[in-house]
DNA sequence: TTCTAGATTGGACACGTGTCCAGTCAGGTG
DNA sequence: CACCTGACTGGACACGTGTCCAATCTAGAA
């Protein structure tokens, strides 16, 4: 759990770890990915891996954040609320986009119930209702928030099994959201 | 895999391990739920279980459907359009409240990989979309239809990480509902 | 009644997860 | 420099998943 209270050396084999588990999930998915693969590969046994990694699926929620952390865009400025809003879920598509296994990885990941995956999850949430709340402008209907949030975590989903590609999630959105914001003020 | 083609005995078989499971998953959960102890509980081997179910995943989004299409309310009738929509929405929430487990164990396991995943997936979403179209009337606007089932997609996977318990799902959803209705012809 | 196809069985297998613990090692302190 | 704390190790464990196969039942056909 890289939270507060790391020193130096455990911050390096945190650091060692995200970083061999980045490589081995593009390389191999997240269903061949195995927790001691990631740990061989950082050169750190197992047991230490598990030290700091819950289970494989706090590894992929942490991975995630620090991905979405690393990728925040410029606010969007443009005049029109819509556009800004689309900014929005295009940056998120297009950047899940570059990372399908990740995203694929992450999206059953967060359904664990280790508290280390409770803990990000909510990070990650908020920092999708951030990012809307933000688009949106000064003091923002809290239901088209939620419905932004519900029909993107929707389109999460249904990209995580399949049903559409991570590619194509940003033009579908765009649809979306424009029509949940049709009509609203 | 209870497709066509069992005969008697066969269908039998699974009528009992999928009854077994109904009742197991309802007493221990989704997590403690173990193919083998559903086969013990329908007096059947764990190897013949695995005949008839492909995983574990399988096996809840069997249960699932089976679930859903047992459960279809009488098509909704009112004057209002959101009303009908709404209808929809709380009874799929009432029905997922009234099986907590089952909803639970069929999110992540629709993430699944199997072949028979991917197929009752399908079955599932082609359900949902059924009903919001057919509350919606004679031709539906298309973004409205997949706004929607993001929506509730979204809705799903927010309530099967704890997010929102599947109880105040139907509440949250005539909000979301009336927001992507709001301004749509 | 005997035969036989096919359903079922038990028990092994390889593999991954997550846990545990006694033992080792390194680097900063005295 | 010797020491000691705390990170790290290796290797075991219990458990679940999903696969396989030779041996056994069992019900309907001949």
């Amino acid at each position: 759990m890289p939270r507060r209270g790391l020193n130096a050396r455990q911050a390096e084999t945190v650091a060692r770890l995200l970083a061999a588990a980045d490589l081995e999930l593009r390389e191999v998915g997240p269903e061949a990915l195995t927790v001691r693969t990631v740990a061989l590969r950082a050169g750190v046994s197992a047991a230490t891996a598990y030290t700091y990694l819950a289970s494989k699926n706090h590894l992929f929620a942490e991975l995630f954040l620090r991905h979405l952390q690393s990728d925040r865009p410029p606010q969007p400025a443009g005049a029109d609320r819509v556009a800004r809003v689309q900014a929005v879920t295009r940056h998120l598509a297009a950047s899940l986009a570059a990372s399908p296994e990740l995203a694929a990885g992450v999206t059953s990941a967060l359904l664990g119930s280790d508290p280390e995956v409770a803990r990000l999850r909510l990070r990650i949430g908020a920092e999708y209702v951030d990012r809307f709340a933000e688009a949106l402008g000064d003091d923002p209907d809290p239901a088209v928030v939620e419905t932004l949030a519900l029909a993107f975590s929707g389109a999460l989903l249904q990209a995580g099994m399949g049903l559409m590609t991570y590619t194509e999630m940003g033009a579908r959105l765009d649809v979306v959201v424009a029509t949940i914001l049709r009509g609203t003020p």
